[in-house]
DNA sequence: ATCAGTGCAAAGACTTTGCACCACT
DNA sequence: AGTGGTGCAAAGTCTTTGCACTGAT
């Protein structure tokens, strides 16, 4: 059976003209199966396993057109490299300043939010989202 | 008379162990005077005019205390460099994505979802803010 | 044959770091 | 004289770009 993302893929991919390569599939592969936010070089590291031949400059690329389509999404978090997962539920992450790890927030719901926004701006929104930073359980009883 | 803004900023300093020095403030004051929100290298345009002694290095030192203490806050839109604003009122901005725009959005309330985020996380929550982007009503028309 | 996409390396943008010097205790 | 801060340059990190090559129409 070919799943509901599958053709959500096939049919963004018809749509903006991108062609679907091996490439671009592996990198969504690899982000489907990472647990977390994986950065581009990450991404490139699992991407990698499975195909040597793969470029650094191929994966930035692929996820840079991937985003454009709307498969997958951008955080861009106060540390620098960027991280990626893919879109599916609409949900927002927290990410601990001390070690890294991302864990989502449940139970919050930002579409009225959102909507909020879209009508108190003239601009065409393409883009809100939130940046949630802090520590977590785990290293604040480390101090 | 001594404005709040500056009584603020000195018990910051006092509180944090930093000092609060020449360039230090020099930031700070082109910070006010910007209008906008200057990246680093803007910030330090704006200080050199005054001090052309001052080192880039030492603006983005000083950005990264003001911000740890809280007097200013960083902005991570999409596009590379970080961008910075005064910690005054609480507000949103939205960035348009052609021109780089810089537009404050009124009449929406963070503040409740803000704490729904913390009820809702066991991590300690040091910053929540949001990302939006979008095409300003300027560039929509130059379509 | 064409043309988007790729691999690779080099360049680029932004930021941090190392270190000698400086200014204030 | 000790300590945090500074100026400067160099290094570092993340990302984009140029270009020759490849692979699917």
């Amino acid at each position: 059976m070919v799943s509901a993302l599958e053709r959500d893929v096939r049919e963004r991919f018809r749509r903006s003209g991108y062609t679907l390569t091996s490439q671009r599939r592996a990198v969504l592969e690899a982000l489907k199966d990472f647990k977390g936010h994986p950065s581009a070089e990450e991404v490139y590291l699992v991407v990698k396993k499975r195909n040597p031949r793969v470029a650094l400059g191929t994966v930035y690329q692929a996820l840079s057109v991937l985003e454009e389509i709307g498969l997958i999404e951008a955080k861009h978090w106060s540390e620098s490299p960027v991280r990626y997962d893919l879109n599916t539920e609409p949900h927002h992450d927290i990410r601990c300043i001390r070690c890294g790890e991302v864990t989502e927030i449940r139970g919050v719901e930002f579409e009225d939010f959102a909507a909020r926004i879209r009508e108190n701006t003239p601009y065409e929104v393409t883009n809100a989202s939130l940046v949630i930073e802090g520590v977590c359980p785990n290293c604040q009883s480390q101090n």
